[in-house]
DNA sequence: CGCCCACTTGAACGTGTTCAAACGTCGTGG
DNA sequence: CCACGACGTTTGAACACGTTCAAGTGGGCG
């Protein structure tokens, strides 16, 4: 089946790559100085190995620390009523899901790995005072929790809007661009090790519902997903059946369009 | 219709009153240093009214300025395809709806009012000025922002996972909790200016549908709704049958129980 | 080899939608 | 004072999307 069009891919050159996966983060949104990057190396991490379908917090914890993902991916979800779940956000390396414990110190939802997963454990007080020192820093996670929000905003409005399939095109579409930002895909082809009753989970459908859905966008050629792989074979109409404008998802620092 | 039993009344006593709605606010939340509190309170402000039912900012939009609730509730909402429309939050006074946009340049959605407004517009210079000088006031802002996503993780569980009528007991819930604790509720009353139609397109469903919802609350005893004022017959029925626990909405700063 | 887990399929059912019409109330203007 | 219009609400009936239950398939791994 080939190609009838390509993701769009909006990765942008780092003008200097760095190893520590928290400051590639941040550097690809402000440019720090050379201290605050040294700030952020220096902060004491505690690296653990954690394996797949694991909790790293539950609801109802008081963590005195944060999560850096350095490798693998994580989900954060809540249990409601009788055993009914509701996934609200996918992770990817380098990202600190768990960031509003330093605000919030009562845990009200939990987060798990979805595959075999690296993680840095910082801190509260570390992290407190790297914010402290780093105004940009503070300023750039700031940013992120608010990129957050808006991507928690497109997902209400799928959830209460939206059908199922445009749910599903509309999740992989985001989940393949997310992904691209952080160069894991390429040619319409992205990890995304989910299972279709976690896909469910996060779109608010069942999985009998989610696995017929996936059938029928498979059988339109928009898509194939098995074994927690995504191929894309068609972006525009994947795009165009899931209501998919990237503009949520703020990855334009600075150029955003259209003046007031 | 006596009342079965009343809502918990979380309002606290605030140590020192303050005129200025954004200084009552975070010192909810924080104690700010008379310098703080005299740095918010010559934030250069514009105010302005408005009547009901008039967009604040837009979708699109690239605001230079952050609005304050002065007087008045509000409401933030996207269109997405073909005039469905998705509520994402309701504000009340004392609430800053758009400080996303100090971070992120093109608003993702819009924002709207619910009944006159009077409103305070402080640039996002000042804004950015007072951030870098009271670190404090920056801590307590970014703490709100935090509170919000957790409010938009339960909608998203409500939208995902909740019937109906689940759904519209926990909106009723989570608003009195929330109006009550800037002293806009009593005895179980409480204003709560939003039409069947922005009830419906907050929680995913159709007007029709909300109507009926509303109906069969009322007759089991738990609520009235009429006209925009909100009434709890039986608080602990309409915390049930909404499956609601405050704990997300973190009123308590410091005392959240459960050690981990 | 056998088990477990993820996925798949069918059929009956149910919650909520859609469409269309009518009602009530409030504010405006004749 | 009444007529009118606008808007929010209410009602009925047909319909659709998605759920639920139950059984069965298939692949990966101990």
């Amino acid at each position: 089946m080939l190609s009838q069009s390509t993701p769009p891919s909006l990765r942008r050159q780092i003008p200097e790559a760095d190893t520590h996966p928290l400051v590639r983060r941040l550097q690809s949104v402000v440019d720090l100085g050379s201290e605050e990057r040294t700030a952020i190396r220096d902060l004491p991490m505690m690296v653990r190995e954690l394996r797949a379908d694991q909790d790293i917090v539950r609801e109802g914890d008081h963590p005195s620390q944060c999560c850096i993902l350095l490798e693998g991916m994580a989900f954060r979800y809540k249990i409601i009523g009788e055993g009914r779940r509701q996934i609200f956000a996918f992770h990817a390396p380098g990202e600190v899901p768990d960031l509003q414990s330093l605000f919030l110190k009562r845990m009200d939802h939990s987060l798990c790995t979805l595959t075999p997963v690296k993680a840095g454990f910082v801190r509260h007080d570390a992290l407190r005072e790297l914010l402290a020192g780093c105004p940009r820093v503070a300023g750039a996670l700031w940013r992120e929790t608010l990129i957050e929000s808006a991507i928690f905003r497109e997902w209400m409005a799928g959830l209460g809007r939206r059908d199922a399939l445009t749910r599903v095109a509309h999740l992989f579409c985001e989940m393949y661009i997310r992904l691209d930002a952080i160069g894991r895909a390429r040619d319409g082809k992205t990890e995304l090790p989910i299972t279709q009753n976690e896909l469910a989970d996060a779109l608010g459908i069942s999985d009998v519902h989610a696995n017929r859905t996936l059938q029928e966008l498979r059988g339109r050629n928009l898509i194939t997903f098995e074994r927690g792989a995504l191929t894309i074979h068609d972006w525009e109409g994947l795009a165009a059946a899931g209501e998919f404008d990237p503009a949520y998802l703020h990855q334009n620092p600075d150029a955003e369009s259209e003046a007031v």
